[in-house]
DNA sequence: ATAACACTTCAAGTATACTTGAAGTCAAGC
DNA sequence: GCTTGACTTCAAGTATACTTGAAGTGTTAT
């Protein structure tokens, strides 16, 4: 175990694949908890910065705004008096990303079938045999 | 069976929830077929707006450009020539999306976490009792 | 006939999330 | 000692995807 391990820009610049710039950024729309230095002025990360980035991500790649990202973080500095509007938060985003997560299901469906129809398309050239229809290759609904 | 159904923009603006703004602008942009006009110049959309607007949002929701989705219907303008550029695109996002679905599972995998976090916060608060650890809601790792 | 409503065009404006560029500091290698 | 490389600040610029506003046209309701 290394309790107290430091980071520079760069270790979670490719750690997270986000551009240095773009952790300076964050760091200025408050994204991000204080930043050490070191003694001329670099950035020094700790797990904590990890842990942040980690929930950053999450919350940005399942459709939160980073003004809401802040808001979220800023009713974690005081958890007592906001421990009911983080509830209700992370509940209602809950429920937002489980339908995210269908309607992701049903866009790979989709895409699938294009897949199988442009192949088919393909056959039918090489055959010189008629086009088969889009619809055709619709997953079986169940009625 | 009605073949020739004809929608108005505020018809299509409500089937999709898109402004008809929106709908314009995508017009413009070229995403579009060509559109019919009444003899006063009002838009008349038909069955292939509604499938190709089912399509624009499929791509759009799993991450590609208005500009990339251009690129594809463009290349479906003349199919015998683009067909294996079409089948590499679909095989391509049809892999991407195959990777998204995999990270928005990961992602509400940890929403779920904080959910239970922040409950178990919240009994923390009201029994006066210590506070439990976020890392111990982690869903059990198999190693 | 007059008002309300739904549409039209076209140019300009906006929101979000970065990204870039100029100018400067510092430590290490030749 | 001088260059290279990695960092720094700060202001300004960019990409994407719309959105808004002004001004006009034509049908429908009172």
């Amino acid at each position: 175990m290394e309790p107290y391990k430091r980071y520079t820009i760069k270790e979670i610049s490719d750690m997270f694949s986000l551009p240095s710039s773009t952790l300076r950024y964050y760091e200025e729309q408050e994204l991000l908890p204080p930043v050490a230095r070191t003694k001329q002025g670099q950035r020094i990360y700790s797990q904590e910065h990890l842990d942040r980035l980690h929930a950053i991500e999450c919350f940005k790649n399942t459709g939160l705004s980073l003004s809401k990202i802040r808001g979220f973080f800023e009713y974690e500095k005081d958890m007592e008096t906001n421990i009911d509007n983080l509830i209700e938060i992370v509940t209602q985003h809950e429920q937002s990303v489980t339908v995210q997560l269908a309607e992701m299901e049903r866009n790979l469906a989709h895409i699938h079938q294009k897949v199988l129809y442009y192949n088919a398309i393909k056959e039918a050239y090489k055959k010189h045999a008629p086009f088969p229809c889009f619809h055709d290759f619709a997953p079986v609904s169940v009625t």
